[in-house]
DNA sequence: ATCCTTATGTATCTTTTGATACCGTTCTAT
DNA sequence: ATAGAACGGTATCAAAAGATACATAAGGAT
């Protein structure tokens, strides 16, 4: 299968022949390690990125803390970075690589472009935006309703379901910057769930029971 | 002026005379009082608002609290309803009426006709998705980062600015509902703030000082 | 005037979360 | 092998926020 073809069986979202032809145009390819950095809060967004394999961690921080927003994964683009490179704006928000990652990147000027020229273009933004919208009011939900216990637990059964694993590489601090908050409050409550026997706690790594 | 002219004299934002003529041909005007309810969270959405005047409040809410996700004000839709009711899905959130309120509706399916039609439409959208990101984002900040005093000084001292008054007709619910808290804990932090003499309280209203 | 609702003030107690400190263990790089 | 970093456990204390209860006052309706 040559890239063109490898391409676009990831990219299901894309109906329109010549949407493709002018996709793998203008594309450009782009590889990234575990911890490189995509965008910083503050800077400019000149390019919409399309992650193809691997994932992206969005979120915000402060001197202390750090709290995610969503992460970007297969198929998918940053709709921060879409809103921001639109307006030729800064980003509101970091996005850093958290696994191996392919990326395909298009100057921001395609975005408009395509949007008036091709449906398929068009609806895979504002699913984006609507898929976006829902996990952020989910997180926001956790962050005003929930106790910091539920909340871990609920990030650990639907990183479960996400994985299709019951053991997850987590360190105690990713699940704090996962959350919004410190490590000890995270090694306070895992062992508390460890006593309630819902998970069991290996250095590097959770079972969920 | 009659009301196509008055109508687009709020409505800057489209440019082509052919989308004037769409939008004046396919609006239902609606008239909303204090306390009205636009949209439930889990119905369906199948009409997109653009409010001409007045404000709308979109927030969540569980059996003990509420808080707001952003307010939708004159020339201004919901992007909530926006991706709902593109894909003809459930209102994420709950939208209700908080001064009279004139609203235009359309029927979901323009939303993408126009898009395709209608660069300055397209921009309408964008924008809107890109404004309630801002502002979700800065909730969120407020949400993990600071404490509830804080985030209180805050929402008086943006309200004093998007009112251009100094004397803010909020009872102590109303900020609690805002914020997701509790009426007592927000009675508890103004009392703190008047005794610093940066608010004076009085039934029914506040005077930022 | 009387009753009812809404708004506010405040005290008390509990729970949750945060901050800090210190420890031992495991892994990695040299 | 050894040093240093990353990881996790836990104790102690402080602060923030929540829950509950009760009181007073203002405003509206009849």
């Amino acid at each position: 299968m040559d890239n063109f073809h490898l391409l676009f069986s990831k990219l299901t979202h894309f109906k329109e022949a010549a949407l493709k032809e002018e996709l793998f145009a203008q594309a450009k390819f782009l590889s990234f390690n575990k911890g490189d950095v995509i965008v910083k809060e503050g800077q400019y967004v000149r390019f919409l990125p399309i992650v193809l394999s691997g994932a992206i961690r969005v979120f915000q921080q402060n001197a202390e803390r750090e709290f995610s927003l969503y992460h970007v994964k297969s198929g998918e683009t940053c709709t921060m970075s879409l809103a921001a490179a639109y307006f030729n704006n800064k980003s509101v928000s970091n996005g850093i690589v958290i696994e191996p990652t392919d990326v395909l990147v298009f100057p921001a000027a395609f975005i408009t472009e395509w949007q008036l020229k091709y449906p398929s273009w068009n609806q895979f933004i504002i699913t984006m935006f609507r898929k976006r919208y829902d996990e952020m009011i989910n997180t926001f939900k956790g962050v005003v309703f929930e106790h910091i216990n539920v909340r871990v637990l609920e990030l650990l059964q639907r990183k479960v379901v996400e994985n299709k694993s019951n053991t997850l590489l987590f360190s105690h601090q990713m699940i704090a910057n996962e959350l919004g908050t410190t490590r000890v409050v995270i090694s306070r409550i895992l062992k508390q769930l460890e006593k309630e026997k819902k998970v069991k706690l290996f250095r590097g790594y959770i079972e969920i029971i």
